[in-house]
RNA sequence: GUGGCUGUAGCUCAGAUGGUUAGAGCAUCAGAUUGUGGUUCUGAGGGUCGUGGGUUCGAUCCCCAUCAGCCACCCCA
């Protein structure tokens, strides 16, 4: 058979492992600077943990795991003719692979409450699955790095995950814009437009103001049966400019006509603004009215992190990062009144940003520093314990497992990327010496065969 | 789920108004070179031209269907 690979998915090669560990390592770094700890959740879940989190658009991208055993056996008693699809799905899926690593997270929490120190602060890294159509920085299985705080209503949370944005992306190199709102702002903004009860069918429609510009998501609201003078009240409150941080909150203050919602929100979004002043950050934060995020669960503070086009050449324009504060997550799992915020990072999507900006550090791929020529079997024990001695010493090394003719030898050493070669044949024997040739310069020394180790550790 | 583009060697791509045996570069393997790689030279292997059907004396090329990939929408990391 061909062999073949579900799309949206990927190998990776050696090569790519190395930039892909050098990613993870960062990212893991600043988790670990702020005091995260790890945890993994399984990859499977049972379906109803998963179903009704994301939205609508979200159930439709679970991949859902057929049940093992006969199907139809188990379905004998129930007309498939008088069943929806869902209804269906249901009998014959009851498990799904994670769709993220935040609801799983939850479940994880509500189900370990007694095991954890709250606030709980976790990181995770792990690969999730959506049964999205692929496209350019989009894959079907990818990785999220997520950091999470649990157990905490403090918006010092919320400046401390910012501040870890920013120092993953110094660190990696990308400029970024970390675009922050605030649920009970856009709340406020639909309650005062009458259009709070159609709130998460509004919220997917303000997301696409940005990209496809007022008109178009006009249309898309009449075509969802709101009227004129609803739309024209929404977007009277989205006209908000300024060029800080502060002033562009103090004029959504202004804006925005005043109920609770709209107090809290903007209470909050200055103090996160507050902490921030102190917090050194040196990408770009900025205060945007119209970020909405279409994920559910999201009821406070929400992020999500750009590439900055202004100050880079990149073309990529996903979000590489996105996050924001859940109020009742734990809830649905039994677990009322904990509060969650929480970030992911994008790995996939960074990795692409990373190469199209070509700021891989050069020399990540670690190889082997000293390989022995196979000379025959008299001659292997001899670099067994050569490199025995040099591994005890730290030194990656290997002999080259077959006694084949040195053209393939050498071919194999510099596809590998070794640095030093070990020649001990007949006329280096004779002389309890070995040759040591460098397969960068080319440059070759004989030395005694008890400095070997000595020699590589110089 | 909706729309657009593309399928020729392991990879990147040529190709002819429809006409004998479908090419190149890279990669692989072998030899030049039985104790020296990255350079060079020589040679070799590798293809049911995505799959199925139609038009035709004849299709890799034209038509239809189908599958796969890419891109955009939707949504998201």
């Amino acid at each position: 058979m061909k062999p073949n690979i579900p799309k949206g998915t990927r190998d990776f090669l050696p090569e790519e492992m190395a930039k892909r560990t050098y990613l993870f390592e960062t990212i893991k770094h600043v988790f670990r600077l702020y005091g995260y700890l790890p945890v993994e959740t399984t990859s499977i879940e049972n379906i109803d943990t998963l179903m009704g989190k994301y939205g609508e658009e979200g159930d439709r991208l679970i991949f859902k795991i057929l049940n093992s055993g006969d199907i139809l056996a188990d379905l004998k008693d129930k007309d498939i003719n008088t069943l929806t699809g869902k209804e269906l799905s249901r009998l014959i899926s009851e498990k799904a692979l994670r769709y993220d690593l935040t609801v799983p997270f939850a479940r994880f929490v509500a189900m370990n409450r007694n095991e954890l120190t709250f606030p709980f602060k976790r990181y995770q890294i792990q690969p999730v699955w959506r049964a999205d159509r692929p496209q350019k920085g989009r894959y079907r299985e990818f990785y999220q790095c997520d950091a999470d705080v649990i157990g905490s209503t403090s918006l010092l949370n919320e400046v401390e995950l910012i501040k870890m944005i920013d120092d993953v992306f110094v660190k990696l190199k990308i400029p970024v814009i970390i675009k922050i709102n605030h649920r009970k702002l856009l709340m406020a903004i639909a309650e005062n437009a009458g259009i709070l009860s159609n709130f998460t069918e509004v919220i997917t429609s303000i997301d696409k103001i940005e990209k496809n510009g007022y008109s178009a998501v006009k249309e898309e609201l009449i075509s969802k049966g709101f009227t004129d003078i609803q739309i024209f009240n929404l977007f009277n409150l989205f006209t908000v400019g300024g060029d800080s941080f502060d002033e562009q909150i103090a004029q959504a203050s202004l804006q925005i006509p005043n109920n609770n919602l709209k107090l809290e929100g903007i209470r909050e979004l200055e103090l996160i603004a507050e902490g921030l002043k102190h917090s050194r950050i040196s990408n770009t934060t900025s205060f945007d009215v119209k970020l909405a995020r279409g994920l559910n669960y999201y009821t406070g503070t929400i992020i999500e992190v750009k590439v900055d086009s202004t100050k880079c050449k990149s073309q990529f324009n996903n979000s590489i990062a996105g996050g924001g504060r859940y109020d009742n997550l734990t809830d649905l799992f039994g677990l009322p009144g904990v509060s969650g915020v929480g970030i992911s990072f994008g790995a996939d999507r960074i990795y692409d940003v990373l190469k199209e900006l070509n700021l891989f550090p050069a020399g990540l791929s670690v190889c082997t520093q000293v390989m022995f020529i196979n000379f025959g079997k008299e001659r292997e024990k001899k670099c067994l314990e050569w490199i025995d001695a040099l591994h005890k010493a730290g030194i990656s090394a290997e002999l080259y497992p077959d006694n084949v003719k040195f053209k393939k030898q050498m071919g194999y050493a510099d596809a590998k990327k070794v640095a030093f070669v070990v020649f001990a044949g007949d006329d280096e024997v004779a002389k309890n010496a070995v040759k040591i040739k460098n397969m960068v310069s080319g440059e070759e020394n004989e030395i005694k065969d008890n400095q070997i180790t000595d020699y590589f550790l110089k």
